[in-house]
DNA sequence: GGGAGGGATCGATGAACGTCGATCCGCATG
DNA sequence: CATGCGGATCGACGTTCATCGATCCCTCCC
């Protein structure tokens, strides 16, 4: 399930307004919990990879053919890294016939990268 | 040692301009590497709640015994998650007398979450 | 100098994670 | 219908990590 959609409220007591709360407001427990989560899904090495191999492949999509030999991981592994990719919110999967393309969800990443910096 | 210095540019094919390279370049394994490293300092709810609760502390700045408590966790554990935010390059330590204070990087945050973006 | 308190380090323990081989499922083609 | 191939799932194994109690170091103050 997506948990990006969370990232953009990270406090909860800023969720109202935009931005500049009247005083830094420390994280709670649960935002924590949640973005450490997200935070945990991206960061690893091969995980990373994929998403920059995703997102520079032709149209933006690219099966798990493409990702596994450059990588130099097995198929099982890749498909363990996607998925978790995917549960995060931060791939999509869409199967075409025999193959499974991934691409970017629009905006995760910026989110993510958003809620990093205004831990 | 702080590894954020390395953040600012993750792929060595863009290190020479600053933005829009001409083809997205895929992550190295080296650069998804240290990215890694340092996002999984980040990515676990004690260290997030730490960066916030150091953030948002008055001077900006907070000394170990303010953090104990409010974290729910020993010492020992405060301290380790603190060291390993240090070594990571997000917070600094400085000494004064019997406290230690630590507080915030200057632009480490935002150079973690530009990183992230533009993975 | 001796006691007290803030913090770091050490060693152990249990849980989470990355990786793989083997297997299973689904779709396409002869 | 049988075969082949892309991909997901399963079970296992070794490593890493978060956490703690015990201990040690350092600084302050009597």
């Amino acid at each position: 399930m997506a948990t990006v959609d969370i990232l953009q409220a990270p406090a909860d007591a800023q969720a109202a307004e935009c931005c500049a709360p009247p005083v830094r407001q420390a994280l709670a427990a649960e935002g924590a919990e949640k973005l450490a989560r997200t935070l945990k899904a991206v960061a690893d090495p091969a995980r990373l990879r994929l998403i920059s191999m995703v997102a520079a492949h032709d149209d933006d999509e690219a099966c798990v053919c493409d990702l596994t030999e450059p990588l130099g991981l097995s198929q099982p592994t890749v498909s363990h890294h996607l998925k978790v990719l995917v549960d995060a919110g931060i791939l999509s999967r869409e199967k075409r016939g025999t193959w499974a393309y991934y691409r970017l969800v629009p905006g995760a990443l910026d989110a993510l990268a958003h809620s990093v910096a205004t831990v």
